[in-house]
DNA sequence: CGCAGTCATTTTTTT
DNA sequence: AATGACTGCG
């Protein structure tokens, strides 16, 4: 133990030890912040003989909770149940544990966004507002800025007239379902930490509290914090002003200042070594981030090599830009390096398509962090929706998403009908079998065999292991029957999907030691909790994420792409100049997740909408001092290799050219006309016959 | 009620 | 460009 606290510098081993009173590491990016929290809780368990499980470590994303976990327990070389957890998840522990004390009961649930944009979908039908006035996205992004604290019950007025009562419908629905929706976690985990006796017992318990990634939490996090530190003040939080990105959801950078006005004691430890970046990236990052008035201001320094300069290629097209970034890609990869060495940053989750369709052609195999995620992909959510209804007898909200999916003849009509019923009848399983009273022969049938359908999972959720659950609740609702018909063309990877949340959950359920009902609701309320990042695996592949997604994140290569005014930095947020240095923290963060190599690129046209707009380079490319960069041509290697196939053809070898293409897959090559990436190549594909395919959509396999 | 065709909207970032 | 909501017919 001793020697590891040596290999630190002397801030951070001074962030490590220091115990006599509040404690904020301001800590740059790269400067060694995750070991500094790591060794402190080490230190704790080893050297001060703190509980592990009295430890309360407050991490951004799950991922980066149990990477904390294991590292700490490396160190120490012993098990930590440390108590490592997102303020989110935090919060639905305490209310798992206090629930009734709210007027809820402990197995709520927890509504991701598009549950939440259904529910308010469903509140405007019943007040006969149109949507078109009244978008249920831009509702429930009010409402969660009310909920927030960020706009005043008058204020919100000013958006939508009906907006309060709509938030009151919005509210009570919740309570029925006794469901929370995300803000409402941190609102009610809150509240019930203002119970006094609450608050004195869980300050009492945790001996120590650190928070990571200070600078992004909001102010109902920060009352949490202080609530759960009241007592005792023993508490460290480590952030970085320069790298706050998420003001857009209540995140404040007051929470720095005030915490130095809350906690008058505070001892400030800055970290400004950077270990991770080449001096040429770091001085890049340095000097952007210059540009921002709203900053405490601190000059990252380093003592690694220069490195190689910053490359910048300006292409035509965002195709072309990505094309460059494919094939940047498969030159590094032929010169050794791992795709998992590899990331492709993008401002919006837009961008990532162009990009891989170019990687696919490429034959570059990639993950991608976010965007439509597992869990919220329809057939997912379905399938869950199922097991929601046959396991909560009061979640309504899963009832009406299965009611007609599949397609059983129960239209918007009995959806009326059963919603007038649910009014006074709270319990699901009940109000279907008095529907049925209210139907018409053919319509009640279907209802009875969806209460036959439902009852049976209710039966199984007990005996059948979790695997066998989901395939029985595909086949007995005929939901694989209906994928099959109703997406002829890829219901084969959509059932691989379910097939997929069956294993998930099978291995979920041996990880945990979970069983029938707790089993279900401890998974489901995991799955809505987790991040983007939470799905990042550690594999052999390219990664592929907004720049949000990058935090706290690192790798030895990084390509940025889209660096055009009004994409990066993004329209929206150019009104104010706070918006744009949040933009230029984003872009900041951005660069310092490069190691060794970092590749800047742009499109001078770019496809908006549909159609093709001219763009202008982005500010932040020209606040990097000239000097650091590097202009880089478009490589030939693409078309050389497509020429050489056309004249091969052309020359009438005899081994047969295979081409890949995008939706028809492989075809053996039959004749070439023309010259170069426009020649028009006719393939034979074994399910579709002979096609004729201009050379720049196919992929030469040899 | 279900379907096919039309119209409109989307792209900021996420727990 | 693509997805989804809406409309009117069978």
């Amino acid at each position: 133990m001793k020697s590891l606290i040596e290999g630190l510098n002397p801030q951070q081993r001074e962030a490590v030890v220091y115990f006599d009173s509040p404690l904020l590491v301001l800590a740059g990016a790269g400067s060694g912040k995750t070991r500094v929290i790591t060794y402190k809780i080490a230190y704790m368990v080893k050297e001060l003989r703190v509980k592990p499980e009295r430890i309360l470590a407050v991490t951004f994303t799950n991922k980066a909770a149990k990477e904390m976990k294991e590292r700490v327990e490396r160190i120490i070389g012993q098990e930590a149940p440390v108590f490592v957890a997102t303020f989110h998840s935090f919060c639905v522990r305490l209310l798992r544990a206090h629930a009734k004390r709210l007027g809820y009961s402990p197995n709520f649930l927890i509504l991701d966004t598009e549950d939440k944009r259904r529910l308010i979908r469903e509140i405007l039908r019943d007040l006969n507002l149109d949507a078109e006035r009244y978008s249920p996205s831009a509702i429930a992004s009010v409402i969660s800025n009310v909920k927030n604290g960020l706009y005043s019950e008058e204020s919100m007025s000013v958006y939508y007239d009906r907006i309060k009562e709509i938030l009151e419908i919005y509210n009570r629905r919740l309570k029925e379902s006794n469901a929370f929706d995300f803000d409402d976690l941190l609102i009610y985990g809150r509240e019930l930490l203002k119970d006094p006796e609450l608050q004195r017992r869980y300050s009492n318990y945790f001996s120590y509290v650190l928070v990571d990634e200070y600078q992004d939490t909001n102010s109902l996090q920060y009352e949490i914090v202080r609530a759960l530190t009241k007592e005792k003040g023993n508490i460290c939080v480590v952030g970085d002003e320069d790298q706050c990105i998420y003001t857009w959801r209540g995140a404040n950078i007051e929470n720095i200042l005030s915490f130095e006005r809350d906690f008058p004691d505070a001892r400030i430890i800055k970290l400004e070594k950077n270990y991770r970046c080449t001096k040429t990236i770091l001085d890049a990052a340095n000097a952007v981030i210059k540009n921002n008035r709203l900053r405490k201001g601190k000059v990252l320094f380093t003592d690694n090599p220069k490195g190689e300069p910053i490359r910048v290629f300006t292409a035509e097209t965002e195709t072309e830009e990505a094309k460059f970034v494919a094939s940047t890609i498969k030159q590094l990869l032929k010169k050794g390096r791992s795709p998992s060495d590899i990331a492709v940053f993008y401002r919006t989750n837009s961008q990532s398509r162009v990009l891989e369709d170019a990687l696919r052609r490429e034959g570059i195999s990639y993950q991608i962090v976010g965007g439509v995620k597992f869990y919220e992909r329809k057939e997912i959510k379905d399938v869950i929706a199922y097991l929601r209804v046959a396991l909560f007898e009061t979640d309504t909200i899963s009832l009406f998403r299965i009611l007609n999916t599949p397609r059983r003849g129960l239209g918007t009509a009995v959806e009326r009908e059963l919603r007038l019923i649910l009014q006074n009848e709270k319990n699901n399983f009940k109000a279907l079998e008095l529907l049925k009273e209210r139907l018409p022969q053919k319509q009640r049938r279907a209802v009875s065999d969806l209460i036959m359908t439902l009852q049976n999972i209710r039966e199984k959720l007990h005996s059948l292991p979790p695997y066998d659950l989901v395939k029985f609740i595909v086949v007995a609702t005929g939901y694989e029957e209906f994928l099959r018909k109703e997406h002829p063309e890829d219901w084969e990877s959509r059932m691989e999907n379910v097939r997929e949340l069956g294993n998930t959950l099978q291995e979920f359920a041996e990880r945990e030691r979970l069983t029938g009902e707790e089993l279900y609701l401890e998974f489901l309320n995991t799955i809505t909790l987790s991040s983007d990042q939470d799905e990042l695996k550690d594999e052999e592949k390219v990664t592929l994420m907004t720049v949000h997604a990058s935090k706290g994140l690192e790798f030895p290569i990084v390509f940025i792409t889209g660096l055009e005014e009004g994409l990066f930095p993004h329209a929206r947020s150019l009104d104010t100049s706070e918006e744009v240095e949040e933009e230029r923290r984003l872009f900041y963060v951005a660069v310092t997740r490069a190691m060794e190599l970092l590749i800047l690129s742009r499109a001078k046209k770019r496809r908006v909408f549909g159609s093709l707009k001219d763009t202008k380079e982005s500010r932040f490319l020209s606040e990097i001092p000239p000097h650091l960069l590097k202009e880089v041509k478009r490589k030939k290697a693409v078309k050389r290799e497509q020429q050489e196939v056309t004249r091969s053809a052309v020359k009438g070898e005899k081994r047969p050219k295979i081409v890949f293409h995008e939706k028809f897959g492989k075809g053996i090559v039959r004749r070439v006309e023309g010259q170069g990436e426009n020649a028009k190549v006719t393939a034979f594909f074994a399910n579709y016959g002979e096609k004729t395919i201009v050379m720049k959509f196919l992929k030469i396999l040899s």
